[in-house]
DNA sequence: TTACGTGCAAACCCTTTGCCTTGTC
DNA sequence: GACAAGGCAAAGGGTTTGCACGTAA
């Protein structure tokens, strides 16, 4: 049912003609360690080498996107966040809490269905979708 | 079904305890005469008074934020969008032609049941979702 | 060896803020 | 007349860019 999950990101990197340099495996190894919603400078701040430049990684992050190994995860107030696509990752979706900010990710998915019918009945070819739900999470309801 | 369309901006800027004035006043009329994603920047052009400044535009926008009047609608690459919210014009979604960056609304949703659902089984009240479908417009896919 | 990628620093641009004036209620 | 809101201008903060040097392939 689920596409299989990507080989290794040197493969990729390969692939897409990209040289293999310290910024950008190290980027890469942030995302696949910590699989979550990061701004860019909290990536920067999880290097493995601190002189890595922040240009460096803004750089790197962009050269992933138009790759599709990373995907924007939307707006947050101090900055755009970043995470690994669902090729990389299992497909999921956030809960975002209107009140703390606290993000929680869902598995439960069930639009493949729908993406057939927009495609039927307007001719749009969906290749994937983002869905966010907004509202208060448990803990915030209960104080 | 679906809760009725909100009356006057007027109303319910009276009840917000908001002041009625030309900045405001223009901000929602922009919205209500184009009711799609707007960047700050676009706002303050089609504002009727040219001299309103652009900071107001913000602190507007940020106010009816804050009132439920208006939604970000997401990231775009040159800065933050805004969009009237459900409670203002007729719940939808949207398509995005990953080429040609073209934005098509959609009137269907069927994730009701799933918000009841992430309610039971998380305890997170959902109270509002954004779904993007991203892919390839008939268009593009022509040519 | 040859592009491509990086570091550095300045430039950019969207957004926010302070302060005084304006205008709504 | 009070106090919220706006105008103006400068500051802030994330992101981008030019350029020369370094380095993967």
């Amino acid at each position: 049912m689920d596409k299989p999950r990507r080989p290794l990101f040197a493969v990729t990197l390969a692939r897409g003609a990209l040289r293999q340099t310290p910024p950008r495996q190290q980027v890469l190894e942030v995302f696949a360690s910590h699989p979550e919603r990061l701004p860019v400078a909290e990536v920067h701040a999880r290097l493995r080498d601190p002189r890595i430049n922040l240009a460096s990684v803004y750089r790197a992050i962009h050269r992933f996107c138009s790759l599709g190994i990373l995907v924007t995860a939307g707006h947050v107030p101090a900055g755009q966040t970043y995470e690994l696509s669902d090729d990389y990752r299992a497909h999921h979706h956030h809960l975002i809490c209107e009140r703390c900010g606290t993000v929680t990710d869902i598995e439960e998915c069930r639009l493949k269905p729908v993406e057939r019918r927009i495609r039927r009945q307007t001719g749009f070819h969906v290749r994937r979708h983002d869905l966010r739900f907004y509202g208060v999470c448990p803990t915030c309801a209960a104080r």
